[in-house]
DNA sequence: TCCAAATGGAACATAGTTGTTCCACTCTAT
DNA sequence: ATAGAGTGGAACAACTATGTTCCATTTGGA
């Protein structure tokens, strides 16, 4: 990885942390923090648009990376989910940015980018529901909706300090599987 | 209810439109969406920041209305939860927008205000682990900010057409409290 | 009806961000 | 060591949002 790559990636990483927590951010604010002046980050995005969406494309690639390296399709569902639960939460800041930048984000073709990437979990869960293993009584779309929201969930709370990051894998899966009732409850 | 009354409740109500969408739009576009001058938004709310900040105390303000009037701490917890459901659910934009708006809303004192308005979901969530009614190994923080981030979810997916806005009361209470697996599979 | 409150528009100064250009510098691979 | 890519700083113009002031007009209640 030669310089410019490394350049590049210091810009998105920066990008990543100074905008999530502030979108209205300036570039110096994001040129600074990447250890780098602000006419190099010019050279690299021309404009703060194009920083953006490729600081989105970026992320989404990450996520869809994660997921597919779990191999959702493979094996009973809810250990395929728990597979892809344990790869997807480490990424933590990536996929938080993807819900906090709604004014660019919105644009049409990111957004299905967006459910591109959580398809394969859409198949799982329709598998799921398919072999009885999922309950049947939610659409699938939800349940992928849920389940993402889940592990934002936990990125958020962990960031605040109110779990560790470590259980936050552990928090999800019980509570998306089981939901939060006492095993016992249900059984007649 | 007198003009300024009015005035000031069309300008709170425009906010949470016009700034839930693009959380960095000019206040002229504020003004347009309430029907009023910039110049009397600037009479009411003197600084973008003090706008911004009545725009979440009033959302907040929302919020814990609408939990304590139903009633949480009353009867069994499960049929508190899906009270309070039902309840805030409709609230749609107002709580969308607390989660949108980080650079202010991270003030500390209105965090503080965020999880007081929770509390009385906390205390029932307490009740529920003690009466052996919801399971006791997560923690009581983590499930108040999985049920809130369940009810946040069904709110973007509903606007974004995915589920309909009737059904997502029974989406969020069936994935909390039953979660997504069959319920056949957990017994024996 | 009449008066005081409330409003809206226009004009203004200010401040901050963005994107550009140019030039001097510092690395790094050969 | 040296050439060339990569970088950083400074200075610039254009633009936009913000907040303010002043004044004419409208509104609603006594």
């Amino acid at each position: 990885m030669g310089r410019p790559d490394r350049t590049r990636r210091s810009l998105l990483d920066a990008a990543v942390v100074v905008l999530s927590k502030d979108s209205s951010a300036s570039l110096s604010e994001v040129a600074t923090t990447a250890g780098v002046g602000r006419t190099t980050l010019h050279r690299y995005f021309p404009t703060r648009e194009l920083l953006i969406r490729a600081l989105v494309e970026d992320a989404l690639d990450r996520v869809a990376d994660a997921i597919a390296s779990a191999h959702p399709d493979e094996g009973p569902v809810v250990d395929a989910l728990q597979r892809v639960t344990d790869t997807v939460v480490p990424l933590g800041p990536s996929l938080s940015f993807l819900h906090a930048e709604p004014e660019v984000y919105n644009a049409r073709d990111l957004i299905r980018r967006w459910y591109e990437a959580l398809e394969p979990v859409a198949q799982a869960v329709e598998r799921g529901q398919a072999d009885g293993s999922l309950r049947g009584d939610l659409p699938v779309k939800w349940v992928v909706d849920a389940y993402a929201g889940a592990i934002l969930t936990a990125w958020d709370t962990a960031d605040e300090g109110r779990i560790w990051l470590q259980d936050a894998p552990r928090l999800v899966m019980t509570t998306i599987i089981h939901g939060i009732t006492a095993p016992s409850t249900d059984a007649p």
